[in-house]
DNA sequence: GTCACGCCGGCAAGGTTTTGCGGTGACCGC
DNA sequence: GCGGTCACCGCAAAACCTTGCCGGCGTGAC
């Protein structure tokens, strides 16, 4: 039931006013047409006739950065799967930098404003647990989406308190895994170059980790962990810090991205990789297999859960089959150990 | 001057039954259902309740690929950039293997369907020379659009016959101040490592390079070209080729991501870089100062093209200041080269 | 052949949005 | 203080879309 009449009556302006704002026409105040714009944004306003944009056959790709080449390779994996049930794809770019970027709950309404029937959140906003003050999704933010009927599925954004299907990789097990390869290798002091405290991946990688350590009774304390913003510098940051304190002989990293900062670190401190201090990174990126020394890594089975995340949302989409029996909406892939080069039995000491 | 009158005349149906199909009434043929969408889908329709959509502030983002590094960090560049401006920008990916994905035009369609102000071609489909059947734009494609008043701007999308602004860098002067790099190091055999024959950078960085040697009668014949498709295995085939057949001293490739492979395929031969082999990129993707060995390479000015992009597409899309002194609308940006370890002088031979 | 039914066009009433026009008030120069 | 100008906004007419109703047409069943 929203119409102008109501809009205008909430804004405390007329009708025409209301239509002006809309169609962008002069003679409205600045200040009257900002009222009437955050009241719609309030009341998100579907004008009659839109009615053929409910099946728009495009669906909104979110991902929280494009320089983690994980992050484009999600996307095309996603982008391809959803071509082949006749969707096309709308990326969006959450936490692009820059201090006038719109942040993940401006590009949901934009995006549901541009008719998207649904949407995959590809490491959602909520997996940061302390998000930065100002961006900060309200608490009932994705619940307030659900609750308008929004269809969308998660990749790598566990969280079993909201009712969103989850496309993960076992973050845990990954990082339990590349430690229990490190330690089979015969490392003792095994480093986490993790991303930021707030990242919840990296926090679960970081439970793995310690998990395996504490198996064998070596050493998991906080001051194995250096946490850095995501990103090859960040990486190089980190293992410097790393290096400089405890002296690792071998690190595992929150992704290959900031891997590829920690070989570089290496390099410049003349440490030789693998025989001076081994590195496993996570995800699998197609370059992975191209560094010198070509990583040792965690796969993602990127393509695998792109497809099932679509294939989820498509699901959810087609009007014929929209109820489905509650259960588990979390489908959770097993990370794969791919060994290349970066990573050997430590050193003599 | 669109509405349902008009929609009706096209589908040679009823206005009714237009707005029955819009408002999902049941009533309709599936077939004359069908008919109207499809119509829809040609010539956008916006109802008068929709003048909200006239000025979305959201434009279009369109890469032909995500896996090159360098498309990624122009979509985040433009996107900033835009936002700052008051624009949100939608990103599509118009290459995505896979046989069901959707092609530049189709997007196009979706996108201008879906409201978009405005559109940034990067490297656009035209600057496939001869594209592949089927694919293939129609010669009119372009053209149509600029007709019906779509305001766009390529990247790297050289097109003189067009009327479109084009922001540019000079490929011709990358492949020429590449090459004068390596002949100045003391190079004598300098083969290229070429994306695909049909794409024009390609050719034009390949004009360059055969300038720069036939300055200093060094060969340039096409014995020392090897064309493969972009991507790291591209690059390793192509130099593989070129070292079993002319065994030059030091190539220059189509793009850093190539050189990566070129990288790659070196390593695997035992040929150290630079002793054995120099090796110079193009783009100066982020990564190529991680490689090892970090990538010598022409950077493109990622950040000032797209400014000048975004600015130049905000500056058409402004109602007030629509028209534009016909003049030239191709910025061209010079390349710089940026020395780092990959190139040396040639092994005495 | 007849009937039922689905589908579509025409019409008109009713609702919604657009837009031309005029009124109001602020501001400025005199 | 006065009149003029201008930006701004509401009124109301016009334009447009939705929807119910009915009739025509073709198809297929009986």
């Amino acid at each position: 039931m929203s119409g102008l009449a109501e809009i205008a009556r909430a804004a405390g302006v007329s009708i025409s006013t209301v239509s002006r704002v809309l169609n962008r026409r002069a003679g409205v105040n600045e200040e009257t047409r900002q009222r009437v714009l955050s009241v719609l944004s309030e009341m998100p306003y579907t004008p009659r006739g839109l009615g053929a944009l409910q099946r728009t056959g495009v669906i909104g790709l979110l991902v929280p950065e494009l320089s983690n080449p994980v992050f484009p390779a999600f996307a095309e994996a996603l982008e391809v799967r959803a071509a082949r049930l006749g969707y096309s794809s709308l990326l969006c770019n959450t936490r692009a930098t820059g201090s006038a970027a719109m942040g993940e709950e401006e590009y949901v309404r934009m995006l549901l404003a541009r008719g998207v029937e649904g949407m995959v959140f590809v490491s959602p906003e909520i997996t940061n647990v302390e998000v930065p003050l100002g961006r900060a999704p309200r608490p009932s933010y994705y619940a307030k989406l659900l609750a308008d009927g929004v269809r969308m599925v998660f990749v790598n954004g566990a969280t079993p308190s909201l009712d969103v299907p989850d496309v993960t990789v076992d973050e845990q097990h990954a990082g339990y895994a590349a430690t229990r390869h490190l330690v089979e290798l015969g490392h003792r002091r095994i480093g986490f170059v993790s991303g930021p405290a707030r990242s919840l991946p990296s926090r679960l990688k970081r439970a793995g980790w310690s998990a395996a350590l504490e198996e064998d009774g070596l050493p998991a304390g906080s001051e194995y962990v250096a946490h850095a913003p995501f990103g090859p510098e960040g990486g190089a940051a980190a293992v410097a810090a790393l290096l400089d304190a405890v002296r690792p002989t071998a690190v595992i990293c929150s992704s290959d991205h900031m891997a590829i900062g920690v070989l570089r670190e290496a390099h410049r401190r003349g440490l030789a990789v693998p025989r001076d201090l081994s590195v496993v990174g996570f995800d699998d990126i197609p370059l992975a297999s191209y560094c010198s020394p070509a990583l040792t890594t965690l796969a993602q089975p990127i393509e695998e859960m792109a497809t099932a995340a679509v294939d989820e949302l498509a699901h959810r989409l087609d009007p014929d089959r929209r109820r489905r029996p509650a259960g588990n909406y979390t489908r959770v892939f097993r990370p794969r150990l791919v060994v290349r080069e970066s990573t050997a039995p430590p050193p003599p000491s």
